[in-house]
DNA sequence: TTGAAAGCGCTACCAC
DNA sequence: GTGGTAGCGCTTTCAA
């Protein structure tokens, strides 16, 4: 069932069945429903690319993930942020389209999003410092919002991100507090901004105690589990071994902990860690140490977040960017105690 | 730059430049690599909507998510069997829309994918027991490969399906062998198909040896972190306590050796894990006892397969429907060994 | 081997 | 308040 056939059907012309579907105050009222009706019962649903083709909107919003040609995995965050975006782009009539984008073609692949002209918009996702794909962006004329920041990059655009800085600096003040002064930092991949925003946090806090980060107690590299289980077990195999440890994601986190316990020590007892870590809301309950978290749900705000700053872009064009920070939560754990030695 | 532009700046027809750049045979060679190079030069690439609405194909691949109204997450694997599927897609020249579909209006919402046209095949996502959309698909005439099955559909349809019957058939038997009697199964919600295969799985080879499934040991819901947790916890404070568990995901594992050990317990010693889990290839090394895994590249391969079935489902009309099963791997870890009690 | 022109389904301008 | 019609950018007959 297309317009043609359904202005047919109603004995309209197309011209006035699309306003009425479309909500134009020049069509009567009684028109309008009679339209609607029918539309509804006849199950005409409008061809979107046609529309688009009419139009130049798209009614379509690009998610682009980097994929880095080494590892090919995406960032698990992923899932619960586009599912917070999606419940705001299906509200406002927009498809999602995803599109994967190795580390080599990036500005070619960039380009051509916009040449193809399928989306209205894009979210940048995974930023890295100073980040080509900003100006890049900026240049194609493209709306868009980056989930992160660029650091290094002057001129303003939009975006959405935690603020990394403070939560590692409070984790790492936290474990200050608690008498630890070796804290081992596993860390993602430094050029990825979110990490290197991170260890800014971390070292920031220890120098503002008159302690030094040392070089042997820092890990950057892919959050996978075995690379947090080896980060781990070399800085224990060390002479001067870590009392606890600051780790940037839950899956590295599992190798950590599976580390600790290969060494034979205790977690909250002989060795703490801190994590950005899933679901443990429960923790609240009968714990009493605090354990640093990205939860699920505050991804998916995120994505609702981003997603509706861009859709005001998209609607609003020339408006000023459009920024917004997140503050990452602290709740209860027991994989966190003071410092024994 | 849109064809007009290019075929004017070339001197030559729309239709010749649209020939020579979609591989038509009857354009002259000449022509066609002095197109080719314009094309380069000047950064053309080809409107994808209009494309679309000229030839009826769309050259994009919807994948579906139901979303339960809920708990509104998505499965955390769709990361990488997107990445996978991705690969395949965008080599075929295919872009990725995705959709997320709450259970309410589902039949509503897949009419909706098909008459808006926007995409020429879909993947379906999380399929329940005696899945409805399976029908409807079929019904629609659009070609669609289901990750995963839906028990109790007897018609033919395309899947691919990784063998959970098999693998948690396999990891009882294992457990069996080591001595374990009593065995906690921390399954996924009962009614999606993948869980209810592994639980009948679990059930088959306890009672190939004579036992039967104790209810109070098996415990159904969307896995969370927490879920695992409470599931352990309330098993570990019966009487008779498991000795081991069967988790149906990472993330309620985390759950579950969190409960083992806030109960004074140690894993693989007093109690027994086995889980889909990820990255764990590390413990291969040094270690001696098997750990029941879906790894995160076996998902991207996942994602790959369904793709390759999908297109060649939509490039070969009428074509009789596919089916793939993937075996899932044993590798050796710490979390498991022999029952003590 | 090349080109002119119709048409995919819709919107939006201009008439009435 | 309603309708005719010219495109949007491309493919695909049909003719040359």
């Amino acid at each position: 069932m297309n317009l043609k056939q359904l202005s047919a059907h109603l004995k309209l012309s197309q011209t006035t069945v699309s306003r009425a579907l479309n909500g134009y105050p020049e069509v009567s009222e009684a028109t309008r429903q009679r339209v609607m009706k029918a539309a509804r019962d006849l199950q005409y649903s409008p061809n979107l690319r046609a529309k688009s083709l009419a139009t130049g909107r798209t009614q379509a919003i690009g998610h682009v993930l980097p994929i880095s040609k080494q590892h090919e995995m995406v960032n698990p965050i992923f899932g619960d942020f586009i599912s917070g975006a999606g419940q705001t782009y299906s509200r406002a009539g927009y498809e999602i389209v995803i599109s994967l984008v190795g580390d080599d073609d990036e500005e070619a692949a960039y380009r051509n999003i916009r040449m193809r002209g399928s989306v209205d918009g894009i979210i940048v996702h995974g930023p890295r410092m100073k980040d080509p794909r900003i100006p890049l962006l900026k240049e194609l004329g493209l709306p868009f919002v980056v989930h992160g920041r660029a650091s290094q990059i002057d001129t303003p655009y939009s975006w959405l991100d935690t603020n990394n800085l403070r939560a590692f600096t409070r984790a790492t003040e936290f474990l200050l507090d608690l008498g630890h002064r070796r804290i081992g930092l596993v860390n993602g991949l430094e050029f990825m901004d979110f990490a290197h925003r991170r260890r800014e946090g971390y070292t920031a806090a220890l120098t503002a105690r008159g302690l030094t980060a040392d070089p042997a107690l820092m890990r950057s590299g892919e959050m996978t589990e075995i690379y947090g289980f080896r980060s781990a077990q070399e800085m224990l195999a060390g002479s001067d071994t870590p009392t606890a440890f600051l780790v940037s994601s839950m899956i590295a986190a599992l190798g950590v902990r599976r580390a600790i316990h290969d060494a034979g020590l205790e977690m909250g007892r002989d060795v703490s860690v801190i994590t950005h870590d899933d679901d443990l809301g429960y923790l609240r309950n009968g714990h009493d140490v605090p354990i640093f978290t990205a939860t699920r749900s505050s991804v998916r705000a995120a994505g609702t977040g981003a997603a509706e700053m861009l859709l005001k872009l998209i609607r609003e064009p020339g408006h000023a960017p459009l920024t917004q920070m997140m503050e990452a939560e602290l709740i209860i754990g027991t994989s966190t105690g003071p410092a024994r030695r």
